[in-house]
DNA sequence: TGCTATTACTTGATGACCTCAAGCAATAAA
DNA sequence: TTTATTGCTTGAGGTCATCAAGTAATAGCA
């Protein structure tokens, strides 16, 4: 199993290729939906929950006005709504709208090279893929982020 | 080790958020060069080894058109040279320049985040984990691209 | 209360990124 | 040779990304 030992220099090298890797079945399948990588990754975040304009800047790593051009192309779609928040008249809460939904959906559908590279591995190899990316990106261990 | 089992939809999940963590270190690295990403990652093809404007196009999946702006900004910083091929001389072969591999190395060794979190991996995890990516992403099993 | 930050978001300017369509030069195929 | 293909560049148009500046709402404090 654990043949020779990389180096750190060919992990970085292979982290380097699997995300690129990554990356272009990802951007493929938003182009697919007509939506630029940046859009795509947008949805993606508010996937899980909505978010405030701030809240997406700082998880998308990008200036705050940035995000108000993302979300202003996808409103223009109806794949997002801003809601202003009840509790302060400031923020504005970024909601996906059902067809937001379901693009983010069709999009991860349609990552057929990481599918298909996800199929080809058994459960255990999915348990450790799963708990080493989270220790090594997330800090966490288990499935649920287990502290 | 092999915890709960996670199910394809939240593998998904935690490759998007490890992208999300590697892409934002390497990022920051790069920023920290005065580069972008585009640029960082374009250097970082021609690490291992020169490529035509074509190759470096197919490999980051963007418009050949592209890659001319990006290696326009990269050889007016002299961190790659543009050499005709002696053999077609259509193609222009880029090269990295001396100070374009010390741009590399320097970008790679201040992704600080990434680094901490190998640093944290055994020989035994980190030998996983390189494979594991390899059979995802790049169809190999061993640290040498074993076919 | 009123004054002063601070915060959330938007706008405008500037430059990089990215794609497409069109064009030129060199090679390959007929 | 004639024709097609390939590699690269240019230009137009739109997105991405940052910064600086501005507006509106909230928070802190006398």
């Amino acid at each position: 199993m654990a043949e020779t030992i990389p180096t750190k220099a060919q992990l970085m090298e292979r982290l380097a290729d699997s995300f690129s890797g990554y990356y272009g079945d990802f951007s493929l399948a938003a182009a697919d939906a007509g939506l630029s990588a940046s859009q795509a990754k947008t949805l993606g975040v508010l996937r899980a929950a909505p978010a405030s304009m701030r809240a997406l800047a700082t998880t998308l790593a990008c200036d705050a006005s940035n995000i108000t051009g993302i979300v202003d192309r996808l409103e223009k779609r109806d794949l997002v709504r801003r809601e202003v928040s009840p509790t302060d008249r400031r923020v504005k809460n970024v909601v996906l709208t059902p067809a937001g939904e379901e693009t983010v959906d069709a999009i991860r559908a349609r990552m057929h090279t990481t599918h298909a590279a996800l199929d080809a591995l058994d459960d255990a190899d999915r348990a450790a893929l799963y708990d080493l990316l989270g220790r090594v990106f997330c800090g966490s261990r288990g499935p649920r982020g287990t502290a």
